[in-house]
DNA sequence: CGAAGGAGCCGTACAAAGTACGAGCCCGCG
DNA sequence: CGCGGGCTCGTACTTTGTACGGCTCCTTCG
C-alpha cells in the first residue's frame, strides 16, 4: 500500500498531531504545523483523514490506548488502583487531552476497549452490572476531574509555587479571602506538599467505599 | 460612568458570551457573534476587555458566580451535597464551561469567594485544615469529572438514547466488546435509566468515607 | 452656554487557520 | 514502456482575532 517511502498514514498523523500538542499546546496544533511536524504540505493531509475534527477524534483514542488495561481476574483493588495511576499519568503527559474528552462524543476503538476490559474486571471481581456502572462513573469521574484540576495548575507541580502564591495572595487578597489563605500558607505552600498525593488519598477513600458494598462472590 | 444609554460594561459583555456559548456552543463565541449578541461593532468590545482570554476567563468566573454556596455552619455533609448539586446544575447549564476549566490558571474573585467558603464550611464542621484539602480534592474531582462525562455524552439525558445505541451496538461492535454491550443492554438501555443518578450514589460514597475521618469537633 | 477633551464606538485591514478545488507526480501493473 | 489512479501540492477563499486610527457625543469647565 505504502507507494512511496515514509507513506503518510492516519496513524502517523496522529502521532505527529500528539507530539505537536505535547510539544507546543493543543492551541499550537494547527494544519500547517501538523503538516510541517510531517515534512509534508498541509493539504497532503486531508487525504488520509477527513478534517481536523477527525485528528483530535483520533488524538483521544490514542491517549486512552496509552492507559495500561485491568487484568481481568486480577484482585479488583489493585487492578483499579493500577490502571487509575496510568490514567492519570497518562493525562499527565497529555493534559491537553482532558479538555478534547468534552466535546468528543464518538469513543474510538481503544476507548471502547479499555472500558470493555474495565467492566469485565469489575464483572469477574463480583460487581453486578449495576454496581461496575455506580463503580466506573466514581473512579472515571474522580480521575477525569483530577486531571482537569491538575491541567489547570499554573505551576509543574513542586516547582516554585512560592512565586506563583506571591501573585495571587497579596495583603488585599489574603483579607478576603482568610480560609484559603490559611490553607495556603499552612498546607500547600509547606515544603513537601504535591497535590498529585491527593489523587492516592482520594482514590483510596473511593475504592474503600466500593469495597463495602455488598458483593457476590469475591 | 455610563455615559450613552445601554452602555457596554464588562459584565454585559461577559453575560452576552455566556448567553451565545449556551444557545450556539463555544465555538459560535467568536468576536464577531459576540458583537452582534450585544448589538454592537466588534471592535466596540476591545474597550471592555482586553482580548478574547479575558472574556473567557470572565465568563468562567461567572459559571462560578452562579453556584450555590454552602452555609458555613451548618451540617457540612448537608451543605457539601447541596454544593455539589448546585455546581453539577450549573455546569450543566453551561456544558462548555468544564473544557475552559483545563486552560484557565488565574481564578476570578467568584471562584476564589467559592473556595474560601467551602474551606470556611469544612473548618466549621472541625475539619483539619490537611482534611479540608483532601476533602475539597475528592469531591472537586469528582464533580468536574463527571460534568466532563457528563457533557460528552451525546444525548440530553433521557432523551431517545435507544437510537444512539443502534448507531454504536452493531453486531460487530456488539461482538468486540461483550461486556460493554451487557452493561449498555441490561442496565443503561432500561427505561428509566439516568446516567444523572450515578451522580447521587458517588456522591453518597465520597461524603461516607469523609465522614469517616477522625474529626475535632462536630 | 459654548468649547475642549476624552470616553466609547466603529470601519478598515491584516495575519493566521481550516479547507475546497484541481493540477502534477510517481508508483505498480499490464 | 505506457497508462491509470492514488498521493501530494499550490492556490485561493472564508472565518476569526485584533491593531490602528478616526468619528461622535457626553461631561466638564470656563
Amino acid at each position: 500500500m505504502a507507494r512511496r517511502r515514509d507513506a503518510l498514514t492516519r496513524p502517523r498523523v496522529i502521532a505527529a498531531a500528539t507530539a505537536v500538542a505535547d510539544r507546543d499546546g493543543l492551541t499550537a496544533l494547527t494544519m500547517r504545523s501538523l503538516a510541517s511536524e510531517l515534512g509534508v504540505a498541509p493539504m497532503a493531509v486531508y487525504h488520509h483523514v477527513p478534517n481536523k475534527e477527525a485528528i483530535l477524534d483520533g488524538v483521544v483514542d490514542a491517549v486512552f490506548s496509552e492507559i495500561t488495561l485491568p487484568d481481568v481476574g486480577g484482585d479488583w483493588r489493585t487492578e483499579m488502583r493500577m490502571r487509575a495511576a496510568s490514567a492519570r499519568e497518562v493525562l499527565r503527559r497529555h493534559p491537553w487531552a482532558v479538555g478534547l474528552l468534552e466535546s468528543r462524543a464518538a469513543p474510538g476503538p481503544a476507548t471502547l476497549t479499555h472500558h470493555d476490559t474495565v467492566i469485565a474486571a469489575f464483572r469477574a471481581a463480583g460487581f453486578s452490572v449495576r454496581q461496575t456502572a455506580h463503580a466506573m462513573a466514581v473512579i472515571d469521574s474522580f480521575v477525569y476531574g483530577f486531571a482537569v484540576q491538575e491541567a489547570s495548575l499554573p505551576f509543574d507541580d513542586s516547582e516554585s509555587l512560592d512565586e506563583v502564591a506571591d501573585g495571587i495572595l497579596d495583603a488585599e487578597t489574603a483579607e478576603r479571602f482568610p480560609h484559603l489563605t490559611e490553607l495556603a500558607t499552612v498546607y500547600v505552600l509547606e515544603p513537601g506538599y504535591s497535590f498529585g498525593d491527593e489523587f492516592d488519598l482520594g482514590l483510596d477513600l473511593i475504592l474503600d467505599g466500593l469495597d463495602r458494598l455488598p458483593r457476590a462472590a469475591g
